[in-house]
DNA sequence: TCCCACTGTTAGTGAGCGTTAACGTATGTC
DNA sequence: GACATACGTTAACGCTCACTAACAGTGGGA
């Protein structure tokens, strides 16, 4: 991760500030010539940069799944061995993620089916093989979950970790070191009692009811 | 809960479909054509119904956040005095939400700003609401986590349970029951999770790391 | 100096789409 | 039978908006 000083690109402020923007009011709620203004240019000035409104989605879109999923094949790689030290990192990874990337994650989930049938097709493609680096990362510290629910409970934690793009305000929640301890806590419990309990037992789960 | 027999009006027909368009290609990607040609009549025809597009969101948005609250409202009345119980209650009543109206989920947290400032002004009261039921009841259950963290918790709790509509194919993963059971296990066990450890560690939350 | 690639501008175009207008028909009521 | 109401239809309007055309300034390299 080599951290760069040079300044940015045009391209890469003009993707920031779409990315900004789409989260904010959607893909459809956002003009060419706000995208444009965003960047100190007007409207068709875009054009020089990128094919049309579709290729920044895409762009975006695309980069940010491959680059969770890099992170993730990176992580579990070094890892390697202890199961529980894999499943640790990957939500350390994905907490730096949710919290440093909110208008990206919100793009993730949101408007992906604006893509290009290609395009569409490799996000999901990086996308499920993420999921598999985690479900196999939860099979590896809690045996007796079975796939499915192992699933499952990865998609809820996933949610859960990318839950901080609906905080209204970032005032009147914890400081960013604080809600990162707060999620890892969140998330290591929620896949704790996903693996017990787990005999068809679906009444009361928990403590009265 | 009464129980209605009589067949749907055209109003909740149409309600019913511009949901579920609008959860599959958002506010702006669906056309008022398909909208009606979803229940047999084309295009205009839905003005004898709705004053506009935008009133049909407005509805189903307002109807939602309404519904939600007073549900969570009855659950916590019903349990007044066990703030165990009424936890679990509205764990259970956000369950049963979202695993039977998923479209409805999806737009609740995605078309908000589409709405007129007055109607988005009273769905996000119902919301506020809401949480703060929810706050309550969490604290109320583990006294230790201050708010802040309470709020941010529950917030999270929210993204958990709605994790749902992101899991594609609704075939390769458990059937209903077992998916409230293991959402069960999952949001007590994330809160569970929370009240401990709170005295400002932040690093290694769980096993190893 | 000439040239050309790069990056920007403004004006215009064409398509999509929400909405309205004008009109038709069945149903129940006096 | 006359009439109002409810519920549809098709045709057309007008606005928004992505995209293109035509043009211009700047700067580096031969």
């Amino acid at each position: 991760m080599a951290t760069r000083t040079d300044a940015p690109t045009r391209r890469e402020q003009i993707l920031k500030e779409a990315a900004r923007l789409f989260a904010e009011r959607g893909f459809h709620g956002v003009g060419v010539d706000e995208i444009g203004a965003a960047v100190g240019i007007s409207g068709p000035g875009l054009y020089r940069h990128f094919a049309g409104k579709d290729a920044m989605l895409a762009e975006l879109l695309v980069g940010i799944s491959e680059q969770l999923l890099r992170g993730g094949e990176r992580r579990t790689a070094e890892a390697a061995g202890s199961p529980g030290a894999a499943l640790d990192s990957l939500i350390e990874g994905h907490i730096d993620f949710a919290l440093d990337d909110r208008p990206l994650i919100t793009l993730h989930d949101r408007e992906l089916d604006r893509l290009r049938d290609s395009d569409r097709k490799l996000v999901r493609s990086s996308q499920r093989r993420y999921v598999e680096l985690w479900v196999s990362a939860v099979r590896g510290v809690y045996p007796g979950l079975a796939e499915a629910e192992a699933r499952a409970s990865v998609h809820a934690v996933f949610g859960l970790l990318n839950s901080t793009p609906h905080l209204g305000r970032p005032g009147a929640l914890p400081g960013r070191e604080a809600m990162a301890g707060l999620l890892r806590r969140l998330a290591h419990g929620a896949l704790e009692a996903a693996s017990k309990g787990d005999a068809g037992d679906s009444s009361g789960s928990g403590r009265s009811q």
